[in-house]
RNA sequence: GGAGAAGUCGCGUAGCUGGUCGAGCGCGCACGAUUGGAAAUCGUGUAACCGUCAAAAGCGGUUCGAGAGUUCGAAUCUCUCCUUCUCCGCCA
């Protein structure tokens, strides 16, 4: 959420840096600026009557001490109680909308992406080469059937399409990846958190998913009482909201932290002919990174994030690189956004397995979520998060990557202890 | 799932026969006094949001788990929901 205040100062500049994430937020900010002046108007109303009845009301006490009749200012306290109910009854109704408007509105972009959409993004950084083979490579759903790593027939059978099952070195392979991740974060001082898998709604709000973007989730609704929960479709989903309502304190900040957690999408007609096997599931494995800081930290905390993301990539010795994505590609909650993305042999280009993101105070606005400074003053905080990583994308370039002649696979370095072998053969 | 109890200002609590209660006390915290310095002691202060204002102060409004109701007036009464605790049952 955008800061009313700022919108009302600068309606032109919101309108122009929209326009750089292919918003076209000229209705918006006009109806949330006529929203929020009626909204004022009704307040100053309504509080003078209130403030009026309050004054009346406190008579009561002496009438009844000197024993003179209160009946008269019962009547007229009770025909001002009745106009102010009537007033809250609209300002609700305006508020509801003038809310609505608000959460409808886009994160601004950082004034240095550019604007626009992919064909804008830009790669800023390369690390190492593409695997040059000399034998003609497998793809990685042929690998992994090959070789029994994934069961996707099996998969289907039990969810339907979008599903697979992890099974013997492909389960432990994906196990060893989430715990080299895992191992990694903790080393680097951030608290592991394990949340739990279906939220509330409130939790997508805050992240910003909701109300937009409801359609992606999986909603469970309970036979028995009335109670919705949605899976989450990211842990940032359940980091967003931790210190949700809540006043921090500034030497708590930054918070750094992770989580690993199966995610879930609905990913409804996202499907497409080169995104085979394991590249867009209905559930995949990622481990999450999240920071809460001041907001002069967070700058540095996202390219502390972006950094660990790539040193988790290159540690498994991939050739990525890193985008800065165009205002336009960036997520709605966010104010920038990189991508590490990797390269998967048999697909065209790179497939992303880490997005970086800086929300700014946006999902802070959200939530609620603030920090008392050390002179006293509230303040919003800022939220960042990265992925690091998501294994749907690195298993299948690991198994492409490292495939050799013979049809078996490399593990890499890093796994190894986790694994319990140097190669995957059948 | 069944039966009870409870949710108050960072924490612990008082208030709950409706008005002067946004709310007392203790702890914590901040500042000041005292001290060579500290502890102890004493004093003062210590919620958030919204409106008004260029801003601060001030003033006004709202908030005692959430929502609704009764009433001129609700922390106090009624209803619904949420959460926590205790006991019983059931079960990884």
């Amino acid at each position: 959420m955008l800061d009313i205040n700022y919108i009302k100062e600068n309606p032109a500049e919101v309108v122009e840096r929209l326009a750089a994430k292919g918003k076209d937020a000229a209705e918006d900010v006009a109806k949330i600026l006529e929203l929020d002046t009626k909204r004022r108007a009704l307040i100053t109303e309504t509080e003078a009557i209130k403030a009026e009845q309050n004054k009346l009301t406190k008579l009561i006490p002496q009438y009844k001490k000197e024993g003179k009749d209160p009946s008269e200012i019962f009547a007229q306290s009770r025909a001002l109680g009745a106009k102010a109910k009537e007033n809250d009854e609209i300002l609700k109704g305006v508020e509801t909308e003038l809310t609505s408007w608000m959460l409808g509105l886009p994160n601004l972009p950082d004034r240095d992406l550019l604007p626009g959409g992919k064909e804008n993004n830009e790669s800023i950084r390369f690390f190492s080469e593409p695997r040059k083979f000399d034998f003609e490579p497998k793809n990685h759903v042929d690998l992994c059937n090959a070789l029994g790593l994934i069961d996707y027939e099996r998969g289907t059978k039990l969810a339907g399409s979008g599903f697979w099952i992890y099974r013997g070195m492909g389960a432990r392979l994906e196990w060893a990846l989430l715990n080299y991740f895992i191992d990694t974060h903790i080393s680097d001082g951030y608290e592991f958190i394990l949340p739990p898998h279906m939220l509330e709604y409130e939790c997508g709000v805050t992240a910003g998913q909701f109300p937009k973007f409801a359609d992606e989730v999986y909603k469970i609704e309970n036979p028995t009482d009335d109670r919705i929960h949605y899976m989450l479709p990211t842990a940032e989903a359940a980091l967003a909201s931790l210190y949700r309502k809540e006043i921090l304190t500034e030497t708590d900040l930054p918070k750094k932290m992770f989580s690993y957690t199966p995610c879930f999408r609905r990913e409804a007609g996202s499907y497409r002919s080169d995104e085979r096997g394991m590249v867009r599931g209905h559930q995949f494995n990622k481990v999450e990174m999240f920071q809460f800081t001041l907001p002069e930290q967070s700058d540095a905390a996202f390219d502390e994030l972006v950094t660990k993301a790539e040193n988790l990539v290159s540690g498994l010795g991939f050739h990525f690189r890193t985008v800065k994505l165009a205002a336009g590609d960036c997520s709605a909650s966010m104010a920038r956004t990189y991508d590490i993305e990797i390269n998967i042999p048999s697909m065209d280009g790179y497939k992303e397995v880490s997005s970086v993101s800086n929300a700014r105070d946006y999902q802070a606005r959200r939530g609620m979520m603030r920090v008392r400074r050390a002179n006293g003053k509230i303040e919003y905080i800022h939220t960042l998060n990265g992925s690091g990583l998501a294994t749907s994308r690195i298993l299948p370039a690991l198994v492409e990557q490292n495939q050799n002649a013979d049809g078996s696979v490399t593990v890499p370095e890093v796994l190894r202890k986790y694994v319990g072998t140097d190669v995957i053969k059948k």
